[in-house]
DNA sequence: GGAAATCGGGAAAAGGTTTACATCGCGCTT
DNA sequence: AAGCGCGATGTAAACCTTTTCCCGATTTCC
C-alpha cells in the first residue's frame, strides 16, 4: 500500500476520493507517493464499502442490430461522462435469457437498462425488484415505478399510412417484428388509427433482422401489396434487396418504408422512407431517466417523418400515376 | 444473511459455490432458504475476495460501427458462455480517451479486450502493465507477451488488387481508415505486394465511416481511378450512396470494393464486392485467447475475397468491356 | 490570557464473502 | 474392541477500502 510509502492511512482515502478537508501539503505527498507506486484503489472493495459500484447494465435483443447498437453507444457515451461504466448483455432475441441475464447483472450493477425488453410482464416485474433501479426503453410497465422511454411508434405508422394513403396506396403489407416486442405492438395500434382507416392492412410475421426482411418478402408478395411497411429499417434493407433480386424496381413496382431511420437508411437505394427516431436522443433521455435526479414516469419521444426515393405511387391501376 | 434463517455460515458457501462435500439434506435446507429470502451473494465480496471479477473488459473505437459491433456480439456471447460479464467502452476513436478508458477498465475486469486499439505503441504498454490480462484484435505489440488476433488484411488487399487487375483496372483510390490503425497499415502492405505491381495506387485519406466515405468521394474521383478499394464496408456503403448522388453508376462507370464483409454489404445495390472476415469467428478466437488455457503468440485468420456486382471490366479505355 | 471551536489526521470498525483450520462423529481396519 | 481416518460443519481470518469517532493542536473570540 502507498500508506507506507508517506504517512497517514485514511488520509489517502480522503484525499483520493472525498472532498474531505486535507491539507494541501500532505494531499500533494499522498498523490505524489500514489503516483510513484502506481497505486490505484480496489473498486471491489470500494464498492462492497460503498455499496455502489458505479456500474449500469444495459441488456439489449441483439447487439448485431444497427438500431440497438446505436442506443447502447448513445448510453455508454453518457454513463461513461457521468464517471459509470457499463455492463452489458445480449440476449439472441430470447426472452429466457433475457430473464436471466438482468437477474444476473442486477446484482452488479447500481441499475439496469433494458431495451426493448422481450420478457413478460411478472417477469419484468421480478426484474424491477431485482434491481436497485430500473429503467425501461421502448416498454412499460403499467402500475409500478419503473421509469420508462419509449418512441411513440403508433405515430410513426400513422404518418407512413397517411403518407402512403396520400399517394393512392390501398393494400399494404405489414411485416411484424417480434411477438413479444411491445414496440410491435405500439406499431400495430398505428394500423387502427383514422389514417390507417382507409387502407388495407395485411399482416406478415417476419421478425428484426434484415434475413429476417429477405425471407418474408415472397410471402408479403402473395398479398399483392403496392407497399410494404417494415418492421424496422434493418428489416427493410434485407426486404430491398430481396426485391432487387425478384426484379421488382422500388417504388416504381412497390413502395418500402421502415421505422427507426437506421444510419445506413439515408445511403440505400433508393433511400428509405422511414420514421425517424434518434437514437442519441434516445441513450440521452434513457440516462437522464436514470440518474436519481429525475423520477418522472414515462418520456414518449417522437420522431418524424423522413420521406426518401423508396415510397411513390402505386403502379398503374386508374391514372397514371407520375404525370 | 440467510444464515440466520437456517443453522450455518460458510456452509451456504459451500452450497452455493464451491463443490465442496455437503450433506444432501443440509445443501437442500441451505437452497430453500436462500431461495426463500431471495438471498444472492454480494458480487463485490466474492470479487474482492477471490480476486476475480468474471469480467471481462471491451473497448472498441465505435459502438456505432456494425462491424465492431458484431465483434463485441461475438466476445459477449462467448463471455456469458464462460460465465463472465462484458463490460464495454466506446471510445470515438480517440486515442486519448481510449488510453484512458482501458486503464480504468483494467482496475475491474480479469483481462482487457481490446478491439483495433489506436493509442501509441508505448501507451499500449502501459495498458499491457496494467491488465492482468490484455488481448488484442487487430493489433499486435511486439516483443511481449500479449496475443492477438489479427485479420490478415494484407491478404485481403492482395486479392482485391488481383481480382481488380484481373478486369482491366490500373488506376485505382485507396480511401485509408484512421491513420492511427494498425489495420490500415495492414492494408497498406497488400498495396506493396506483387498483385499490386501493375496498379497505379492513389492514397486518400478517409475515415472508418459512412460519412467519412461520402465525403472522401469527390477528392477520390478528382484522381480519375476506375475503382476504389475502401478502408471498410461501411466505408464502402457511404461511397456508393454519394457516386449514386453524382449519377455515376457502380459498376459501369466505376468499380467500388470493400473490406469486412458487414452484414448489410450482401444488400447494398450492388453488393458489394468484398474481402469477407468472419466476425463471430474473430469474436470466438479473442476469447479462446483470452481464456488462460491458450497463450499463443498471434492468431491470423484469414478472409476470403467475395465477389458481388460492385466491380466489373473499367468503362472504355481500349475495347468495350461487357463482351 | 484562557477557553471554546475548528480543523487535520489517526485508529478501528464495518462491509459480505471465501477458505484454511479446527472440531466432531462415525465407520472401517486390524 | 480400539484406533485411525475421513467426511461434514463451525470458527475465524483475510480481502481492501471507506468512514465514523476521537483526539490533539491551532486559532479565534471574549
Amino acid at each position: 500500500m502507498a500508506r507506507l510509502a508517506e504517512v497517514s492511512t485514511a488520509t489517502v482515502s480522503r484525499v483520493l476520493s472525498g472532498g474531505k478537508p486535507v491539507s494541501p501539503e500532505v494531499a500533494d505527498r499522498v498523490r505524489v507517493a500514489a503516483q510513484d507506486v502506481g497505486y490505484r484503489p480496489n473498486p471491489a472493495a470500494q464498492t462492497l464499502l460503498r455499496g455502489s459500484s458505479r456500474t449500469v447494465g444495459v441488456v439489449v435483443p441483439d447487439l448485431g442490430n444497427p438500431y440497438f447498437a446505436e442506443i447502447l453507444k448513445g448510453i455508454a457515451a453518457e454513463a461513461a461522462a457521468d464517471e459509470h461504466h457499463t455492463l452489458v448483455a445480449g440476449t439472441e432475441e430470447d426472452p429466457e435469457q433475457e430473464y436471466r441475464s438482468a437477474i444476473e447483472l442486477a446484482r452488479w450493477v447500481d441499475g439496469l437498462l433494458l431495451c426493448a425488453p422481450r420478457m413478460s410482464t411478472p417477469r419484468l416485474r421480478e426484474v424491477a425488484e431485482a434491481a436497485r433501479r430500473l429503467v425501461l426503453i421502448n416498454r412499460v410497465l403499467r402500475h409500478s415505478a419503473v421509469g420508462s422511454v419509449v418512441v411513440d411508434y403508433h405515430l410513426g405508422v400513422r404518418a407512413l399510412c397517411e403518407h402512403l394513403a396520400s399517394l393512392g396506396h390501398k393494400r399494404i403489407v405489414y411485416l411484424q417484428g417480434p411477438t413479444a416486442a411491445w414496440s410491435d405492438q405500439q406499431r400495430q395500434r398505428g394500423f387502427r388509427s383514422p389514417e390507417a382507416s382507409g387502407l388495407t392492412i395485411i399482416r406478415v410475421e417476419c421478425g428484426s433482422t434484415l434475413v429476417d426482411g429477405r425471407e418474408a418478402v415472397d410471402e408479403a408478395l402473395t398479398y399483392q401489396p403496392t407497399a410494404i411497411i417494415c418492421f424496422n429499417d434493418h428489416v427493410a434493407v434485407g426486404v430491398l434487396s430481396r426485391l432487387r433480386e425478384l426484379g421488382l424496381s422500388v417504388p416504381a413496382d412497390i413502395s418500402v418504408a421502415g421505422i427507426d431511420d437506421a444510419p445506413m437508411s439515408a445511403h440505400t437505394d433508393p433511400g428509405l422512407t422511414t420514421y425517424a427516431v434518434s437514437t442519441v436522443e434516445l441513450g440521452r433521455q434513457a440516462w437522464e431517466r436514470f440518474t436519481p435526479r429525475v423520477t418522472t414516469a414515462t418520456t414518449h419521444l417522437q420522431g418524424e417523418l423522413v420521406v426518401r426515393g423508396s415510397t411513390a405511387h402505386p403502379p398503374r391501376r386508374g391514372a397514371r400515376t407520375s404525370r
